[in-house]
DNA sequence: TGAGGCCTGTGACAAAAGTCATCGGCAGGT
DNA sequence: ACCTGCCGATGACTTTTGTCACAGGCCTCA
C-alpha cells in the first residue's frame, strides 16, 4: 500500500522533531514507520512498560497521565497531531514513566527505539530538536508541579479555565465561550483533584458570576475577573 | 593559571553528559569554562531571567527549586558534584524554569550556550548523552508530581525517609540510621509542604515506634514497618 | 552578657480537600 | 418501555493541610 508510506511522510513532516529533514529523509523514515489506529479510551501503552520506541500523533488526540493505586488519575499533558510521545524514555533505556491512552479515535506513528537513536546520530540536528521538545514537556512539568505544591483547587480550575480560553477560546455573546473537556471526572484529573470538587467550584464560581455554564459549555463574561481570582491567593 | 584549565578538564570527564569525549576534546571545552564559586545559600540564577548557558557541579551542592509568592518553596532537585544543571533550557531558548541556589560552598563550572550548542552539533553523542540525563530529570518531576497528587504529607515523608535510607543509610545499633536535611524548613520544601507538618509528622511517627530521633539524626529499626506504611495510603 | 536571629515543638484554629451517600437526568441497549 | 450504567449536583461528614501564635533552645556577635 503506497498511500501508507506517503501519508506517514506527510505527518512526518509536520512533526516538531522532524522538521528541517530532507524529503528523502523523511520518507526513508516514513518506511520504517508503524501505522497504529486506536479507539477512544484505548490504551497505547503503560506505565512500567518496557519503551520500544516513540509515537506520533497523526490524528486524534492522546493524554499522558499517572494512575494511583486508589484509582486517580493525574492527566501530565494532551497531545494532539504533530505531537511526539515518550521520546524520553527511547534515551534512557527505562520504562515509560507514566501511561498513554487515546481521547478520541486517533492514529498514531510508530518509530522503533533502533531507527530513531540511529536518525538522531546521523542527523544531529534531529536530536536538537528532541531536546527543544523536550525542554516544553519540561516546562510543562514544572508548572504542575508549582501548580499542586502552591495552589488550591480553586485557584488550578480558574488557571485551567483561562488557558483554555486563551488556546480556544471564541468571542460569544457577552465574554468568551469556551467547551469544558468531556467530564468533570476528566477535568479533575486534568488538574489534580476529584470530580465532586470540580463540580463544586465550578458551581461557586458560577454562583459568583465569574462564569456562566450551559452544560459543557463555559462562558466567561470578564477574563479580568477571573485573572485577579488567581492573583489573590498566590 | 594553569591550574584552572586542567583541574576544570578533570571535573568534566566525570559529568554524565561529557563523557566519551577524548582529552584534547575535554580541553578544548575546558578552555571555554568559567569557574564560579558560590557561598552556602547563595543564589546562582533565579527563575524567569534569560538563560545564558549551563553549569556543572564541580564541588558542593545545589538546589533547584520553585518559590511561590507567599513565601513557600518547592524543590525538585539536589545535586552534587558531576551534575548538570540548566541543560534544558539551554536548547529551547526560554528563560530559567526554576531558581538554583547553593546549598553548601560550591564550585560551578560555567559553560555559554554557543560553546555548548556547538559541542552538541559537532558531537551528536554528547545531545543523546544529555538527552539520558534529561530522561532522568524527567523521571523526578513526574516522580514528585505523583506524590503530590496521590499521597499525603506523612506519607511523603515515610517515602522520603527511605530513600535517604537507600542512598546513605548506615548500618547501627538498632536499625538504619540517616541524618535529616539541615532544617524542617528545608525538608518541608523537599516534599511539599510546611514546617510544622514536617515536624509533627516526624513526632508522630517517633511515637509510633517507626523512627527514633535524636537531632538530626533518625534511626528507622525497621525498614519493611516504614515501607508497609506506603502501601496503607496509596 | 544580653539582644537578636534562627531553629523546633505544639496547641488552637480555620480552611481546604476528599469521602460517602443520595437523587435525578440522560443515554443505550434489549 | 424499562432496566442499567454513567454522569452531575449536592449535603453531611472526616481527614488533612495549612496558619498563627507562642514558648523555649541554641548560637553568634557586639
Amino acid at each position: 500500500m503506497p498511500d501508507t508510506k506517503t501519508n506517514s511522510a506527510v505527518t512526518l513532516s509536520k512533526v516538531a522533531i522532524f522538521s528541517g529533514l530532507t524529503e528523502s529523509e523523511l520518507g526513508f523514515l516514513a518506511q520504517r514507520t508503524v501505522p497504529r489506529h486506536y479507539t477512544a479510551g484505548e490504551m497505547v501503552f503503560s506505565e512500567g512498560e518496557p519503551c520500544s520506541g516513540l509515537y506520533v500523533v497523526d490524528s486524534g488526540h492522546i493524554r499522558i497521565f499517572k494512575s494511583s493505586a486508589s484509582g486517580r488519575e493525574q492527566v501530565l499533558s494532551v497531545d494532539g497531531p504533530g505531537s511526539s510521545v515518550a521520546e524520553l524514555p527511547v534515551f534512557d533505556g527505562g520504562n515509560y514513566p507514566a501511561s498513554v491512552a487515546a481521547v478520541d479515535d486517533a492514529t498514531l506513528l510508530f518509530v522503533s527505539k533502533q531507527d530513531f537513536q540511529a536518525l538522531c546520530l546521523t542527523h544531529p540536528q534531529v536530536a536538537l530538536k528532541v531536546l527543544r521538545v523536550v525542554g516544553a514537556r519540561l516546562r510543562r512539568l514544572v508548572g504542575i508541579i508549582e501548580e499542586l505544591s502552591f495552589t488550591t483547587v480553586r485557584h488550578r480550575l480558574a488557571s485551567f479555565l483561562l488557558r483554555l480560553a486563551q488556546k480556544e477560546g471564541k468571542r460569544a455573546s457577552g465574554g468568551t465561550e469556551i467547551t469544558l473537556p468531556a467530564s468533570n471526572q476528566e477535568l479533575a484529573a486534568q488538574i489534580g483533584t476529584v470530580r465532586e470538587l470540580v463540580s463544586r467550584n465550578l458551581s461557586r464560581l458560577q454562583a459568583e458570576g465569574l462564569i456562566q455554564m450551559e452544560g459543557r459549555s463555559v462562558v466567561i463574561p470578564n477574563l479580568k475577573a477571573l485573572e485577579a481570582e488567581l492573583a489573590s491567593a498566590e
